[in-house]
RNA sequence: GCCGGGGUGAUGAAAUUGGUAACCAUAGCGGACUUAAAAUCCGCCGCCCUUAUAAGGCUUGCCGGUUCGAGUCCGGUCCCCGGCACCA
């Protein structure tokens, strides 16, 4: 045909038709799509009683400047999650906000020369532009921020309720102290020792600070778990064990000092080695250790020691334990016997009682301090078949299921359980212990010597001492235009803030300069969006109506201090009589990090000089002829760079990818796809530019069939109700879709949308071979109408657009969710594996309801058997049906 | 160090949870279209042996066990990742 008489065809056709863009134009039809959200207040969330209520929550977002690709990840899953169950008929809410109170707000500052606030506030500004560019289907008009009075000012007034209720509590605490700015550092500003500006050796200090009893509700932060099935699993043992609960025996070592009669209190899960104890460990900041050191200068010097060094759980584990004894001897408690007592850098003043009884026969790292420092070890306990070697430590060593009590005069021969009661009953009878359950689990400190976060409302008055601030006085306000420089918190020098009278008295007083630590404001801020801007409540009823979450969604890395952390202060609020319900979250999704290739190049000539990281963007790949990598060069200078492997995107190792380009590039849709299709949720998902490519030469495809059936979908009519004989081609089509989708709503079902988006593209795949003329149409129609709605939760824009465009309705939200049909997935005949010795031989075609014994006999007259198994007997023949037929000879 | 998770083709991964290992993609190779390139479309694609195949053998980090049958369960072991209380 002539190309003019095509071109005359085609204008008749679009006057017939709308008409419709024949290239896919992400740009274009993703604004289109969010103008009609936006138009329609289609993600406004309004309380209603008539509809089953669904509370989809991401973590919110610290506004670091622009969004990263977890950020992605995460708000695409919660973004799924919503239109699926919106689809579904639920009444969604989805809500956004800033968790905007933070330590890189205040290094920002130093930095640039800008206050926190003025920061946060811009880039809150511009990662909400690029979150509504995404296509989120959030409700904005809840957003909150954490750094805004109207927010904080809860926090405050809750922080009042525990003090009253005694769960807010002074005590002192251990932080890093920087000598040389004369300032407190968070861990993370401390490298290798050393304060991260100045290269100070960092020392320990002991200072006020407040706690919350998170303590008094360890039993129920651990038994509650198991009113929590939508909790993966791995998360609540996390959590189990984190708080630690342990049944021991608390007891006492009696000593005599300057005159008076003491006692030193331990606590040991391991009553039943007592007889092993051959001396006792304290912390350096013990009283006992104090004593002995004013008159032993060594002792002294190693306290001194003992008290730089790191506050971290990892680096007490790793490091060298040391000790020096200190001359003080204490009795036995049972025997009577003296025991030395020493200062060891491994006991911290924090835990317990400060003091730990060693029995080196049966604890791994008392063992290695005896073997360092020459002191006693003595077995206690044998296990059946072993033989006790002082050499080196062996497992069974520290075994209490399976010993018995030897060289522990009465207590000899008696397995775990009844060593502990003799043993408690005799320290009982001296009132010298008994058994105590405790926990791992520590109170939480929340005051931070910094000043971007929530002051804590408390008055120092000189005559009145510690005076929390009256409710009327609430919100005590932070002024949002200071600008830390790395010397401590800059309230201190702001006397408008710092300059109040006492509230008891009217005396001129000072406040409170501390403020709270960040996890604070996050361990509530999903009850705030249900009662979004109520100035005269922190939460009203229509947190009853939406909480508790039904979805929470965010990072592993999160397991347990955050969750623990808005679990905890849930219940306070619940007995303060705030809230109805006992958890927040009914049901968890951690999602896995976003990782990327790291490239790097080390100094030339000599070590001096730092690693620089080359970002994944500006490298350049070699493969060799079998399609193996075998090389890598940097783009500007063509060079070979080293690979570092793969690791979390991160800004030291410089191998993020920016969003922004990518939406820029190939819209939000193909981000979207790409995040969802790449890994499951639960997993690392490891960035790939081809994988993203793939996911845009899909969205494409979809367009392009789209435009090619425009007309023919929109003339279509009902699938038949019989399509065989000339039409069994259709058949098969149609049950591959069918099948497909029922495998999709399966997965959706395990949060697993890797294998929906993969349905989809197959689904695609099975349309575009799909026979065009006369009934094919009707196939078509229903097979795509099916793929726009189980693909729209993923890539809504591109799927709301051909919705529409394609005549199936205006709104694809208000669509119903596909449903499988069972016509549509019958078939007459199904193909059985047939195995011999479970080894695969080949297949057996039966009829779809045929009986075991039918399938038995079929199978054993196959030819393939006949082949395999000739003359054998057969000993058994298993059949599981619908799957195979396993032959046994 | 302790707690938790993971390891499957060249790569991301799948396997309805003990029943055909590698679906769907990516990369690569070959072809069509094109003056050419891009884009698009079609075909091949775990490894070994081979008489080149519609035969056979091997393969889910490694070693061992349970089972008719193990990627999946059990024991051991190596490596990687997350958390460890002031990064968020």
């Amino acid at each position: 045909m002539a190309p003019g008489i095509i071109d005359f065809l085609k204008r008749i056709l679009t006057t017939l038709t709308p008409s419709m863009q024949e290239k896919y134009l992400p740009k274009e039809i993703e604004q289109a799509a969010q103008q009609h959200w936006e138009h329609a207040a289609a993600f406004r969330a309004t309380e209603d009683a008539a509809k089953p209520k669904y509370y989809c929550l991401s973590m919110f977002p610290y506004p670091s400047g622009k969004l990263h690709m977890g950020h992605v990840r995460n708000y695409t899953i919660g973004d799924v999650l919503s239109r699926y169950h919106k689809m579904r008929g639920f009444n969604v809410l989805q809500p956004m906000g800033w968790d905007a109170f933070g330590l890189p707000a205040e290094n920002a500052a130093m930095a640039n020369g800008v206050p926190p606030a003025k920061w946060t506030y811009d880039n809150i500004a511009y990662m909400k532009k690029q979150l509504k560019s995404l296509g989120f289907a959030i409700d904005w008009e809840r957003e909150l921020a954490t750094c805004q009075p109207q927010y904080y000012q809860w926090n405050q007034w809750l922080f009042l309720r525990m003090l009253e209720k005694g769960i807010a509590y002074l005590k002192t605490g251990t932080v890093n102290w920087d000598p040389v700015d004369q300032t407190v550092l968070a861990n993370e500003q401390v490298i290798d020792g050393r304060g991260w500006r100045t290269g100070a050796l960092v020392e320990k200090r002991e200072i006020p600070m407040y706690y919350l009893k998170i303590t008094d509700y360890a039993d129920e932060l651990l038994s509650a778990l198991d009113t929590l099935p939508g909790w993966p699993e791995r998360v609540k043992t996390m959590q189990a064990n984190w708080i630690g609960k342990s049944h021991g025996v608390r007891f006492a070592f009696p000593y005599r000092l300057g005159g008076k009669q003491e006692k030193l209190w331990v606590y040991t899960t391991r009553a039943d080695t007592i007889m092993g104890v051959t001396f006792c460990a304290v912390a350096a900041e013990h009283p006992l250790a104090t004593h002995a050191a004013r008159n032993n200068l060594k002792l002294a010097e190693f306290i001194e020691e003992c008290k730089r060094g790191s506050v971290m759980e990892a680096d007490m584990a790793t490091m060298e334990k040391k000790g020096m004894p200190t001359g003080i001897f204490v009795d036995h408690p049972l025997t009577a016997k003296k025991i030395e007592v020493w200062v060891g850098n491994y006991v911290l003043m924090g835990y317990g009682e400060g003091a730990v009884m060693a029995v080196p026969a049966h604890d791994e790292r008392d063992f290695e301090f005896a073997k360092k420092y020459g002191l006693a070890i003595k077995p206690v306990i044998s296990v059946a078949g072993q033989t006790y070697s002082l050499d080196a430590w062996q497992e069974w060593y520290a075994d209490k299921a399976h010993g018995v009590c030897v060289n522990s005069g009465k207590y000899n021969d008696l397995d775990y359980p009844s060593a502990i009661d003799a043993i408690v009953a005799d320290l009982k009878a001296k009132d010298l212990g008994d058994q105590q359950i405790t926990y791992r689990l520590r109170d939480w400190g929340i005051s931070r010597q910094r000043y971007w976060g929530c002051p804590i409302p408390i008055i120092h008055c000189p005559s009145c001492g510690v005076v929390p601030v009256p409710d009327d006085q609430l919100p005590v306000v932070l002024p949002d235009d200071c600008v830390p420089d790395g010397s401590g918190n800059p309230l201190r020098k702001r006397a408008d803030f710092l300059d109040c009278a006492c509230p008891k008295c009217g005396q001129a007083a000072k406040r409170e300069t501390d403020t709270m630590d960040t996890f604070v404001d996050s361990s509530w801020y999903y009850a705030r969006y249900c009662s979004a801007g109520n100035t005269q409540a922190m939460v009203d009823a229509r947190s009853d109506y939406w909480m508790p979450v039904d979805q929470y969604i965010g990072g592993i890395e999160h397991a347990i201090l955050h969750l623990l952390y808005s679990r905890f202060w849930s219940k306070v609020m619940r007995d303060l009589g705030l809230v109805k319900y006992q958890e927040p979250f009914a049901n968890l999704l951690t999602q896995g990090m976003v990782l990327n290739e790291i490239f790097f190049r080390k100094p030339q000539g000599g070590t001096a000089g730092r690693i620089v990281y080359y970002n994944p963007t500006e490298v350049d790949l070699q493969f060799d002829d079998k399609g193996n990598r075998c090389g890598a060069t940097l783009r500007s200078d063509g060079q070979p760079v080293e690979s570092g492997g793969i690791g979390t995107m991160s800004k030291s190792k410089n191998n993020g990818v920016d969003p922004q380009a990518l939406v820029d590039q190939y819209g939000a849709d193909t981000a979207r796809f790409f995040m969802m299709f790449a890994a499951p949720p639960e997993q690392t998902l490891e960035w790939s530019d081809s994988g993203v490519e793939g996911s845009f030469r899909f969205l494409k495809r979809l367009w392009a069939f789209g435009h090619a059936m425009h007309d023919s979908v929109r003339g279509a009519g009902k699938v038949p109700e019989k399509l065989d004989g000339a039409l069994a081609a259709l058949a098969d089509v149609r049950r591959e879709i069918h099948l497909n989708l029922k495998q999709a709503n399966y997965d959706i079902g395990k949060h697993q949308f890797n294998t929906v988006a993969s349905a989809a593209m197959k689904i695609l795949n099975a349309l575009e071979k799909t026979p065009r003329p006369g009934d094919g149409a009707a196939v078509i129609a229903e097979g795509l109408s099916i793929l726009l709605r189980l693909l729209s939760p993923i890539t809504p824009h591109i799927c709301h657009v051909l919705w529409r465009e394609l005549g199936y309705g205006d709104d694809l939200l208000q669509a119903p969710w596909p449903e499988p049909l069972a016509a549509a997935l019958a078939q007459d005949e199904i193909e059985l594996v047939l195995q011999i010795n479970g080894k695969l031989r080949g297949n057996l075609r039966v009829a779809a309801d045929a009986t075991r014994e039918a399938i038995e006999a079929a199978a054993l007259a196959s030819t393939t058997v006949q082949k395999h198994c000739e003359g054998k007997p057969t000993k058994k023949v298993i059949v599981v049906p619908g799957r195979l037929v396993n032959i046994v000879v």
